[in-house]
RNA sequence: GGAGAGAUGGGUGAGUGGCUGAAACCAACAGUUUGCUAAACUGUCGUACUCGAUUAGGGUACCGGGGGUUCGAAUCCCCCUCUCUCCGCCA
């Protein structure tokens, strides 16, 4: 959420920027600053009735601890009318904010300088690439045939369980999983991140903390009966830990991972794009977070782009870094960029990874402070999350992409954490 | 799930209708003094909105959350959430 005082100083830049987002501001951007001036003058109003109601409350005081009844009687009379008037106003105070926060919602975060114009996917910027293109025999087969050549991962046995998109992991599949994760979260606490283990279910206010809720509510999974959602990402547990919180600015940066299960009902997805692998309900991921002064924000994002990058240097799987344009770049992100791994056997880029810088875009929501050491005063912080990494797709391609005769050869760095070097 | 007790500022904790935005102590910060450290002393020390010149200085709201009673509520009443104790159930 951007502020609303940042909004008014900064009007024209601000409608300038939505546009590469393919956002036309310029109505709505409109309505929030006329109703803010109009909630402004509400205020002032009503406070100005409710400071002179509190003055005749201590007179009130006064004249009874006196003795003088009669007075303290007449000045009640004179609140009665001042009681009428600051009900009403105080409505519709309460209205006016109400809509400007509804607005404000409604506006997604400006993207940086640096973002490319654009409509979708096909005009993301490729940063660069990396890994080797592996060569496969003519008779290679997608992950989902490799997973039941070796039984190692059952999907009809999930659905038979639970439904569709909630795999079984069986054996070394199985392993497999927790060797990535340990492998995630070892290499995450080498370069600085302390090691949570959130809930993994959040109540509205976490929600609303992070933004799935009110927009993104059809894509939880929700247990109505306690009113808690099943988290899409450990994004959303772990920057609550900071919600409400005023932050020193000595503590930055503040480096945060998690390994959780993501729950996603993923509705409106289809075709090649959910088979095997490719888009689950359930998944497991490994998250970073970071919370960081304003001013450096961006090397933080260079350097989670890099940790992620040597994430699949290590898994030594061909990746490539996109830079997402306006169009294809999230409500609440200011940059992003996205890992695409390649998976040979598809012949398909799959997304493993998307890390960004936030800004003050969520902290906004979250009300998530730090104090300035020299101004003493509390300024917004800036937030940055990534995925370090999302498992299912990784596991899709380092199944298709190192099929051999003798079975598929485990990357040497998962090795110690595998403790085997073939599934066969 | 049942019964009872409770929720106050960064922490401990006082406060049962006006003199309380909130005592006291601790922590923190700034300064004074001692050769350094330590100690002592003095001062500062919640958040948000708002008026004002992004000054000085005002105003309003907030004592778990929401509503009510009253001229006036941290204090009284109702609902909710959470914590603790006992009972029940249980990995």
């Amino acid at each position: 959420m951007l502020t609303v005082k940042f909004i008014e100083e900064n009007t024209d830049y601000v409608i300038e920027r939505l546009a590469v987002k393919r956002f036309n501001g310029t109505e709505i951007i409109g309505q929030i600053l006329d109703l803010d001036k109009k909630r402004r003058q509400l205020q002032n109003r009503n406070d100005n009735i409710l400071a002179e109601m509190n003055s005749i409350a201590k007179e009130i005081g006064i004249l009874y601890k006196s003795g003088k009844a009669q007075e303290a009687e007449a000045a009640k009379q004179r609140t009665a009318l001042l009681k009428e008037e600051t009900k009403q106003h105080s409505a519709e105070l309460d209205e006016t904010e109400k809509q400007v926060k509804e607005l404000l919602v409604q506006v997604p975060n400006l993207p940086h300088i640096s973002v490319p114009r654009g409509n979708g996917a096909e005009d993301n910027e490729t940063v660069r690439t990396g890994g080797q293109m592996p060569e496969l025999s003519a008779d290679a087969v997608p992950h989902w045939d490799l997973a039941k050549k070796y039984d190692i991962i059952d999907f009809e046995l999930g659905n038979k369980i639970t439904g569709a998109g909630f795999p079984v992991y069986k054996g070394k599949g199985s392993k497999l999983q927790r060797a990535l994760i340990n492998f995630f979260l070892d290499e995450g606490e080498k370069a600085g991140y302390k090691e949570y283990m959130p809930p993994l279910m959040v109540n509205e206010d976490s929600g609303y903390g992070t933004g799935q809720l009110p927009d993104k509510e059809g894509q939880m999974y929700h247990a109505t009966l306690d009113n808690y959602y099943l988290i899409p990402t450990a994004e959303v547990p772990v920057t609550n830990i900071w919600r409400d919180v005023i932050v020193n600015a000595s503590e930055f940066p503040i480096k945060a991972t998690a390994y959780t299960p993501c729950f996603r009902r993923e509705a409106g997805s289809y075709g090649k794009d959910v088979r095997g692998l490719n888009r689950l309900h359930q998944f497991d991921k490994v998250e970073i977070v970071q919370i960081q002064h304003p001013s450096k924000s961006y090397e933080t994002l260079e350097e989670m782009v890099a940790h992620v990058e040597g994430l699949v240097k290590k898994l030594e799987l061909p990746y490539r870094i996109l830079r997402l344009c306006g169009g294809d770049m999230s409500f609440t992100s200011a940059l992003t960029f996205d890992f695409e791994v390649y998976a040979a056997a598809q012949q398909r880029w799959l997304e493993v990874s998307s890390v960004s810088n936030f800004e003050s875009f969520q902290a906004n929501r979250l009300k998530l402070r730090y104090r300035d050491e020299v101004e003493k005063k509390t300024n917004l912080a800036h937030t940055l999350n990534g995925s370090a990494l999302a498992l299912p797709r990784i596991v899709a391609a380092l199944l298709e992409n190192n099929q051999t005769e003798k079975g598929i050869k485990i990357p040497a760095a998962l090795v110690p954490y595998t403790r085997f070097e073939y599934i066969d």
